[in-house]
DNA sequence: CACTATAGCGAACGAACGTTCGGCCGCTAT
DNA sequence: ATAGCGGCCGAACGTTCGTTCGCTATAGTG
């Protein structure tokens, strides 16, 4: 669009890129993410889309790169000063369920979305996916585990199995949100996750 | 294939395209399916597969329908002749699981790709997927609303806020079998909906 | 035994796919 | 001032997409 180019605008232009294909992706998923689609998206050439990647499987990656980065400053960061443990835990429970409910892509959680899309296609871009997808599992796992040590939560608690449950409320608050646009989802969402944690959960950071 | 054709010939031929079609979507996404793909892998012509089906939209549909045949099959039969109520609750989750660990299609569960894939994309396809999760969710609903008016759930459990969890359990489940290649992820879901229904609940029909 | 209906094939269509290549043009550095 | 670097474009590539149009050959009907 501008007529000035530098080392500054090339940068803008790859994250202008970049944001765009995640909201694409969102929506029509990161295998229906086309070139051409996105060139004309932002006025661009396809060529001059496609220079600074490559190809489009390394568009793609780097599409979930900056998917996590979103990710990761929309839910962890509000919350990640609160103390660890079960704090932390209920407070991140709640930031994502915000998330849910107000996502920063048109298409609601992008990870929600390439988990399924690609949990059956081998390649880098699965690799990846499942890359963050465990290094989030892991992050609540450790509060939940610093929670049962403290005390905070139910001795014997299995800090895997309460982690599996929250990942199911936020499953079914996604598919209820988008698929059956269920008014009610966030309060049951919230409701479930409260009864897990015995703490009250709400969708703020 | 066969040299012969006829009447009956036609109809399994359409039969073994719906198959064909109903697996590859659960692997590929039901938008990723294309007619050359499919024609090749059951060695017929492009236009000898969509002739029956006029476009690549109605065959889409009809997959589904196909798909909703198998789950139905699958998954509610074979539990149909258990008490309403919560017999037949318990008894549908173990089913339900239990297609979820070994299930018909290559891709797992069509439904839960199908409706992740098309939960942001209105038309037909979305309005079908959509009413067959509407009616899975009130088939559901009916058996746990039975089992609170038997007395054989806690009073005042809300049926609605039940099979939210419950779908929940199994999205994740889902996700854990798929994704994250959790041999865990089916005794976790059982545990899960074993706690919220206050009954065991086994992976089998 | 001819007659009709139809399942499926083969070829072709325009459009869109991802990718490559050469050139323009404005920025940066000498 | 000028040389060079690099972002981006325009055009074209071979492939595959969904779809259409005759055609053949076979199965059922009189």
């Amino acid at each position: 669009m501008s007529p000035r180019s530098s080392l500054a605008e090339a940068a803008r232009t790859r994250s202008a890129i970049l944001a765009r294909g995640a909201a694409v992706a969102s929506v029509e998923g990161l295998a229906g993410l086309t070139i051409g689609r996105l060139a004309a998206d932002l006025g661009m050439s396809k060529s001059g889309l496609l220079g600074p990647f490559g190809s489009k499987e390394s568009l793609q990656l780097q599409v979930v790169e900056a998917a996590a980065d979103v990710f990761w400053r929309e839910i962890w960061e509000p919350v990640a000063d609160r103390p660890a443990g079960l704090a932390r835990l209920a407070a991140v429970c709640g930031s994502w369920v915000r998330y849910l409910a107000d996502p920063a892509f048109p298409g609601g959680c992008f990870f929600v979305a390439a988990a399924s899309e690609f949990d059956d296609r081998p390649g880098p871009v699965r690799d990846l996916v499942l890359g963050y997808a465990e290094r989030w599992h892991r992050e609540l796992r450790e509060q939940a585990r610093r929670a049962v040590a403290d005390g905070d939560l139910p001795a014997g608690t299995d800090p895997e199995q309460l982690v599996f449950e929250l990942t199911g409320l936020v499953l079914a608050l996604h598919q209820a949100l988008r698929l059956r646009h269920d008014p009610d989802g966030v309060s049951r969402a919230c409701r479930g996750m409260a009864r897990l944690l015995g703490v009250p959960v709400q969708p703020t950071a």
